[in-house]
DNA sequence: CTTAGGG
DNA sequence: CCCTAAG
């Protein structure tokens, strides 16, 4: 039934949905308010509220058994979340609960606690399969706590936002959470509550707070001021914060049919209006670890989803609308756009759009990806949704590919359709295979080069014109090679032009002559005619030179792919260059620092 | 912007 | 070749 791990994520949102509105329509729909509090239970099975030098020992004590204690998922699973470290367990004994459950719980906990030895599958189907939880989860249960076991399922129909995931869960209520004014260990001990906390004397809501009471409740969790006025960011942080690692969801976004059909609507707007940032889409259906074949993904930056989140609060943050797009974040590198693309495309979201004009939200290995349809050198492809907003100077543009091919066209007159037909099925292949967008891209571009370019203005033509000639033909022209400036300004990525011999003697002349690093020195001395040669360049090629002259195997032919021969007395300047200028360079530097030191040092 | 270095 | 981090 659930079989197919990877529309778990999206059985898992039907689920919420159905629930939602269905066997739970008693309930507030979405905003069905839960809160948690740190309680200690008195003698008597009353709830005290818990003290400070409590939350302080409770902290303590969960530090201290962290490493060793195990994880006993079935009380957790009665919550609404649970915290990623540690165990309520570990400061609740199991008395506790059941004397909890006995004075404070009215029927229904009451009686899965009675019921407890009926059959797994006599509760799963009470519980009406809503959730597809996963096998593990039980086995779990039943090494564990074998009594207990059962209560979950039955639990989990009373408030079926659980989804549990290796100690970490996903709290898809929207406004839900902890007020205690305690910052973290509220969280932690939520889990050792009970599931229905909505009768608790004492109880605050978020929903119901006003920016100025979301305010404190935020200096109260994270200790710290904030100016932010955006009730969903603030309640999302202070969120987050109880939660403490736990990712929290920004909205309730529920899918169907791979359409998004509920939710949170500024969220969906957001979505839909491509500002989906960064952060909005690391907080999705996510989670940090994934022993149910959900794979969570790391951030890309390297970060947890603590430290990201740290990141962005700790910021002085100065939010203006209440849309949150305020959020100030650092600018997602080209880079990461690229490798996040690759990783989502490997993620296998592509999921074929019968109106390709169509944005949709689609699941993936329980996360939500907004993707649309793109086209991509006349076949259609869907990829992850990024705003076509340029906030930066454009990427190797997919439209630009396309305006790419025509101008080439153009130039070769007949292009076979055959080529273009050729490319294409590679093309979708790789698209859909592992190397995704970039490689696609890349593996287009290329090839367009190739197929295109080559013909118009190869290496043997360069190397036939004169580099003076060239020259003589003014330089202004930054190529007077054809169209190369149209196709290098469509493409966005500058037209790989292979280094002529004339340009490496020029190069090494030009090392020999102003010193290795004096690169805008010699492209302004050496390479003046050449201005489609940069500075960086120059480094690099130096830096090639160097590499393969170093290697001094390269003599005999292993070149063959068209690296172009480089003559041996030009290796052989480079490497006397190289030798004059590293290791001497670097003894001088070194006699220097000695030097210095010693003068420190008060010697001399 | 220039350099240096990693990708 | 591209991208970034440092000066």
């Amino acid at each position: 039934m659930f079989g197919n791990v990877k529309d778990y994520g999206e059985t898992f949102q039907d689920s919420i949905f159905q629930t939602r509105n269905g066997s739970l329509s008693s309930t507030n729909q979405i905003g069905n308010p839960v809160t948690y509090k740190l309680v200690r239970v008195a003698g008597d099975g009353s709830l005290v509220p818990a003290t400070d030098e409590e939350m302080l020992e409770v902290k303590n004590l969960l530090e201290k058994n962290e490493q060793d204690m195990p994880v006993l998922p079935d009380p957790i699973q009665t919550e609404e979340y649970i915290p990623d470290e540690g165990s309520p367990s570990q400061f609740l004994q199991l008395e506790n609960f059941e004397g909890f459950f006995q004075s404070e719980t009215a029927g229904p906990y009451t009686e899965n606690l009675n019921s407890r030895h009926e059959s797994k599958e006599e509760l799963m189907n009470g519980s009406q399969m809503l959730f597809a939880l996963p096998d593990t989860k039980f086995q779990i249960s039943t090494e564990l706590s074998g009594n207990v076991e059962l209560v979950p399922s039955k639990v989990l129909l009373q408030e079926p936002i659980l989804f549990s995931s290796n100690g970490c869960s996903i709290n898809q209520s929207t406004d839900v959470l902890n007020a205690t004014a305690s910052p973290k260990e509220p969280a932690l001990s939520t889990a050792a509550s009970k599931p229905d906390f909505s009768r608790v004397p004492g109880e605050i809501s978020l929903a119901n707070l006003s920016i100025k009471e979301l305010q404190e409740t935020f200096r109260a969790t994270f200790g710290r001021e904030t100016t932010s006025k955006d009730k969903r960011w603030l309640k999302r942080r202070i969120k987050m914060g109880l939660i403490n690692s736990c990712v929290v969801p920004t909205t309730t976004l529920t899918i169907n049919d791979s359409k998004l059909i509920g939710g949170d609507q500024d969220a969906i707007d957001a979505f839909s209006k491509g500002t989906v940032d960064e952060e909005t889409a690391t907080e999705s259906i996510d989670t940090p670890a994934s022993p149910d074949g959900i794979k969570g993904h790391s951030n890309d930056f390297g970060h947890s989803p603590v430290e990201t989140f740290v990141d962005h609060y700790s910021g002085n943050e100065d939010f203006e609308g209440e849309d949150g797009s305020a959020k100030r974040v650092r600018k997602p590198t080209r880079r990461y756009i690229e490798e996040t693309n690759e990783k989502q495309q490997i993620d296998g979201s592509m999921i074929p759009s019968k109106d390709p004009s169509s944005i949709q939200a689609v699941s993936s290995e329980g996360r939500v990806v907004v993707t649309r349809m793109v086209s991509l050198a006349g076949s259609r492809i869907q990829v992850p949704y990024v705003s076509h907003v340029r906030r930066s100077r454009p990427r190797e543009n997919i439209m630009a590919l396309g305006e790419f091919r025509s101008k080439s066209w153009e130039v070769k007159a007949a292009p076979e359709e055959g080529n273009l037909n050729l490319s294409l099925p590679q093309l979708s292949n790789d698209v859909n295979r592992v190397p995704g967008v970039k490689s696609a891209s890349r593996c287009v571009q290329k090839e367009s080069d190739k197929d295109h370019l080559k013909p118009i203005f190869t290496d043997v033509d360069q190397e036939m014109m004169e580099p003076e000639l060239l020259d003589s033909s003014g330089d202004s022209s930054d190529d007077n090679f054809v169209d190369a400036p149209i196709t290098q300004s469509a493409s966005g990525r500058k037209l790989h032009r292979a280094w002529t011999i004339s340009e490496v003697e020029k190069l090494v002349e030009g090392v020999s002559k102003y010193g290795v690093g004096k690169w805008t020195e010699i492209k302004k001395l050496s390479f003046s005619p050449y201005t489609h040669r940069t500075t960086v360049d120059l480094k690099d090629k130096w830096r090639n030179l160097q590499k393969a002259s170093s290697s001094n195997r390269m003599e005999g032919g292993l070149k063959k792919h068209g690296s172009m021969a480089i003559p041996t007395h030009i290796m052989l300047q480079v490497r006397e260059l190289a030798q004059k200028q590293s290791p001497i360079s670097r003894v001088v530097s070194k006699a220097r620092v000695v030097k210095r030191s010693r003068s420190r040092n008060g010697f001399l």
